[in-house]
DNA sequence: TCTGGGGTCCTAGGACCC
DNA sequence: TCTGGGGTCCTAGGACCC
């Protein structure tokens, strides 16, 4: 019996976890903004209806946000994370077979049990995320992972479905095929999809018929597998396991402009903290630490300046104070003065696992007292928030940190922000 | 004035080896 | 004048995802 996909979809995820603890907001225009306050990223059906669109600078967008009085809010990741987890878990109770593909994603292999139709076993995963979460999903199903992506947008979209959609046959597949722009289907993007529209590749249909070697030879292998997946042949297969961590990112914009290196290197010490915790989270420790600078892509008034450096460190490590000692050492180099930079960050790559390392004959072992230092930090800052303790180099004030100022209360992560009912 | 952050995979080209 | 062939590994950049 050949395996049957389903995706399961946050809808509009960040407004809904917004609209979780403020239930006034269901049915008004609601926008979430990126770091920094930048962009839209997340908008109610409302919103949407208003023209506001997915990535538009806030700054640009303010006018309109007042004239439809749409609601907004400083992205709050400690809720959604927290939200996100809770979804996770009452599918990973529901089915065997899950794999967390994004914080509002999942893919589970449906079991073909007994007389439940995929229909009904789709109407039962996403009555029960209600119940338990209280936040609105759809759900797709299809042969393979593209497949299921693309019946997840059909759900979402057309209110005739209740938020389920499955294809029925091979017939009915192509048939929505037919309408969806090559440009929606999961793995092609826009650079793709120029490539295509020049060879006369419009429609999701249009690509599922297109000449294999035609596709492999001039648009590559991953197109070609996102072809065969469109025909109902899965090359995507189900991750339930999650593979260990590559690299870890931490970077972030500035408020304004920087151009004083005790800023940066404030911010890069912070940045260093929040890695280097991810890391010891995960049991992990990094060979390489890169720190990167760079000015506004937007401005036209001063030449682009990006610059990065990569350090090989002495011997794989997680210990904050060292990673912050190197890093700061990179900093140091790479800035320039007078220079306004807009954003900087960090990133660790060469993780591998912290109980399997092998050691170099020349230099000491890490010490125990490190090691047990960070896992005493990890500890408090774990149970009385982040920063609780942190490191003199990341600074006090942080004049430089991100704008946030319309961000709703941590609702379920922070005992004094708690929602409090009259 | 103000334009996010964190990931993965693929590919081409260079360095190097025998 | 004419200078091989086959392989691996690494890296940077591109493309894509949410």
């Amino acid at each position: 019996m050949s395996t049957v996909f389903a995706l399961v979809d946050c809808n509009n995820f960040y407004v809904s976890c917004e609209r979780l603890f403020r239930p006034a907001l269901n049915l008004r225009p609601v926008v979430v903004l990126s770091n920094n306050d930048g962009c839209i990223i997340a908008r109610s059906n409302e919103a949407k209806s208003h023209g506001l669109v997915m990535g538009a600078p806030y700054f640009k967008q303010k006018a309109l946000l007042r004239r439809h009085g749409v609601q907004v809010f400083s992205s709050n990741y400690a809720l959604y994370g927290d939200l996100s987890n809770r979804v996770m878990a009452t599918l990973q109770q529901m089915e065997p077979d899950v794999e967390i593909y994004s914080i509002d994603e999942a893919f589970i292999r449906l079991p073909t049990q007994g007389d439940r139709t995929f229909f009904q076993q789709g109407r039962r995963i996403k009555k029960t995320v209600d119940q338990c979460v209280g936040i609105p999903v759809s759900v797709g199903i299809g042969q393979t992972k593209t497949l299921a992506k693309l019946a997840a947008t059909v759900a979402k979209k057309e209110n005739c479905h209740k938020g389920v959609f499955h294809f029925k046959d091979d017939g009915q597949r192509d048939e929505v095929l037919a309408g969806v722009p090559v440009q929606k289907v999961w793995g092609i993007g826009s650079r793709s999809c120029k490539k295509l529209n020049r060879h006369g590749v419009y429609t999701a249909l249009d690509l599922q018929q297109s000449d294999n070697r035609w596709i492999r030879k001039f648009m590559g292998l991953s197109c070609a597998r996102t072809v065969l997946e469109l025909r109902g042949q899965p090359c995507i297969s189900l991750e339930a396991t999650p593979s260990s961590r590559k690299s870890i990112v931490s970077s972030r914009s500035f408020r304004q402009p920087v151009t004083e290196l005790a800023d940066l290197k404030e911010s890069v010490s912070c940045y260093i903290s929040i890695a280097a915790g991810k890391l010891r989270k995960q049991g992990l420790v990094a060979a390489n630490l890169h720190v990167f600078l760079a000015t506004s892509r937007f401005r036209t008034d001063i030449p682009h300046c990006s610059d990065s450096r990569m350090i090989a460190l002495s011997q794989p490590t997680s210990s904050t104070p060292l990673l912050i000692k190197a890093g700061i050492q990179e900093l140091t180099s790479l800035y320039k003065k007078g220079v306004p930079y807009n954003k900087a960050g960090i990133m660790l790559t060469g993780l591998s696992r912290a109980n399997r390392q092998q050691r170099n004959l020349f230099l000491p072992a890490e010490s125990r007292e490190d090691s047990q230092l960070m896992a005493a930090l990890d500890q408090i800052n774990e149970r009385w928030g982040r920063d609780t303790l942190r490191y003199g180099s990341s600074g006090l004030t942080r004049a430089w940190s991100m704008k946030q100022s319309r961000k709703s209360p941590a609702y379920t992560t922070c005992w004094a922000e708690l929602p409090v009912v009259h």
